[in-house]
DNA sequence: TTTTCTGCAAACGATTTGCATACAC
DNA sequence: GTGTATGCAAATCGTTTGCAGAAAA
């Protein structure tokens, strides 16, 4: 395994979108670029997208984030998640199917999302299917609870 | 166990609520009977309740429907799900804490939303709690693919 | 009678959309 | 050139909030 989790190049972008009719843009690039650059800060939203490109001196206006994020996420480049904080929240996809897969602790004291890099769902998944005929693609997995930090605490 | 999913009866909710200093109040009986009353029609959002109500002549306005659904999710009569479509919806709480997982499978061609009623995850939490000192005390787990149905169906 | 609730309407925040212009191909 | 993308501002949608009157304890 290498080590980042860079996938998606601006050769491999230009092609992915390419593929279907859309053009390679500037804006789309840099988007893109955040993400890349920011392997450290997961899970942003597209305030956040925004904030970092204002702070880059970008000209690039927040409808067009909106926009970009979504076909990102179309084009799987980018998997759009959830916390229930109120806003979509992306993280560069990963192209590994064996690395593809993580689940999300999510510490309901300081509200800190820690990632735990296994999957292990395949024996669940493999009988979901057998037993409900229902065909998993993928899945989303929140634990909820305290992490170890906040574990001894008083409220 | 029971033919039904049914726990939380008005005394049930009187008591739940006097507890936290909550009042007792007819909206909030009829909310919670809605859900009591459609154990077929899971996962309503507010606004699905406010037309039920309205049917029903109720003269319940809709500010009050999403003040009393986030209570109830509060006192744990309901619990709080999300599907991605935009508005929160809400479902019973199962009281038997053997029951009260379960998994869903959301078909991205019909957008159905079908209930597996197995949990299965203990060991899973288990490794989980043991390798990140994450303790663990709740989980929302969603399953996306295609349902038996929509299966061999094109497009 | 004290405190919590309700209903309404206005406020809110995230996201989407219409449209004229600018740009990629 | 042609069709797609952008940026802006206005519109939208789910949800929350302030407030005055109504109801529970």
């Amino acid at each position: 395994m290498s080590e980042n989790h860079q996938l998606f190049g601006t050769e491999d972008l230009r092609g992915k979108l390419s593929e279907r009719g859309y053009k390679m843009t500037p804006q789309r690039k840099e988007i893109l670029q955040i993400f890349v650059n920011h392997p450290d800060n997961h899970h942003m939203s597209a305030e956040d997208v925004y904030n970092i490109l204002r702070e880059n001196k970008s000209e690039i206006g927040l409808a067009t984030v909106y926009r970009a994020l979504d076909l990102l996420n179309e084009l799987g480049i980018l998997v759009q998640v959830d916390f229930g904080d109120g806003c979509a929240r992306y993280e560069l996809n990963a192209a590994d199917p064996k690395v593809h897969h993580h689940h999300h602790l999510i510490c309901l004291k300081c509200k800190n999302v820690i990632e735990f890099d296994e999957d292990l769902l395949d024996q669940l998944e493999a009988y979901i299917e057998k037993k409900s005929g229902f065909q998993i693609l993928n899945h989303e997995v929140k634990f909820f609870g305290y992490c170890s930090e906040c574990r001894g605490k008083e409220d």
